[in-house]
DNA sequence: GTCTATAATGGGATAGAC
DNA sequence: GTCTATCCCATTATAGAC
């Protein structure tokens, strides 16, 4: 908006190219060099832009958050006003707000589910503190819903079965792209990102209802 | 045993150092340096008795794969004998095989499932392609004894929900001392590795048995 | 804001003495 | 088998010209 040439902002090629390697390669294994090369950049913009690496993770990832949390919180906080609501209805809170996630880019959605497992899974934790603290009444508001939902469990259970969820999609989202092309050469599936979160859905209700034993 | 001094062998050093810092950081985030230094061995001597770092990241894995995998197919093997089987079934096989890695080291069971989540996350694959092409037929057997305790689901199903499955268990096992750190913490819940393994299977057995939608 | 050049650090691997 | 010393490469970050 306020610039003169009609060459993309930096930083926006920068956070678009940044993105996509975070989400293949995880953070740590993706260098600077690599990103501004991709982002057809000089090598000193990310630290002119951004200040260091670590703020561009934080970058990187709170474009997606900033659009998909509140979204979430809305849907959540609908659902549960509602006098008796199930599992399946509490994930499918999230389908909407993930899908929005193309108004970033057209793979924005697994790109966004990807870089919430490399931010779970690579890091020493700064970005899970940074979710946490900037978005947790997000989690706070699922974690109501599930209880209403699912009122057998104990929090300990609901604790626990949260985290399974999020192992399932994350880890299915961080290799979507390769199961996907399996699922379409083994047995003709031709499946998008959508197609598989609602795939996913009936696995995360059912095993988050399950009886504990 | 063909050792004559009383000090470990250099080689089960590094590979017990090695497979603890593998699975808290990731293959690429732990150097050598680090590995030997915990090992208290010389920086040389991981080149020296394994060629390479990816060399010891394979024998790493192996260690404990040689155990687990003929342990797992064997009680598969074992199962799909029975008339008739359910889900739950189906996962207990696997059960038995991790808990025997204590015979590795004390935290075996939960150190190879974390080094199992790395293969599947850090890296381009290569540690991917050694498991399948060595320990094919155990998948092979698993997918066999899904197939037969969950007759209604088709094969793309059955391929996805294995995935869902091993996404779950990966990504909890990854970051399960923290969540365990929690868990007691937040809901005064002491809970071991065979405890959140036995609490992970009712989830996992629900999720690949739901209706498909 | 963009670029080149370079500093400062840490990585894997190896040569060669012992 | 073990150790020191070192090579060579890649990384993040920055200084300073334009």
């Amino acid at each position: 908006m306020s610039k003169a040439a009609g060459k993309k902002d930096t930083k926006q090629k920068i956070l678009n190219a940044a993105e996509v390697l975070f989400a293949e390669q995880g953070f740590n294994d993706t260098s600077l060099r690599l990103i501004t090369s991709a982002a057809d950049v000089n090598l000193a913009s990310v630290n002119y832009h951004f200040g260091s690496k670590k703020d561009l993770i934080k970058a990187v990832m709170d474009r997606y958050l900033a659009i998909f949390m509140p979204r979430a919180d809305a849907a959540l906080r609908q659902l549960l006003t509602e006098p008796a609501i199930n599992l399946h209805q509490v994930f499918d809170c999230f389908v909407a707000p993930l899908m929005e996630l193309t108004v970033i880019k057209r793979r924005g959605p697994e790109i966004f589910l990807q870089l919430l497992g490399r931010g779970y899974i690579d890091n020493q934790g700064f970005l899970r503190w940074f979710i946490v603290n900037h978005y947790g009444e997000v989690l706070e508001h699922f974690t109501q819903a599930i209880r209403k939902a699912a009122p057998a469990l104990s929090s300990a259970d609901v604790f626990w079965r949260l985290h399974f969820t999020l192992g399932t999609v994350v880890f299915t989202m961080a290799s979507s792209e390769a199961l996907r092309d399996i699922a379409k050469t083994d047995f003709d599936e031709d499946i998008d990102v959508e197609g598989l979160v609602r795939k996913v859905i009936p696995y995360l209700a059912s095993g988050v209802g399950a009886n504990p034993c």
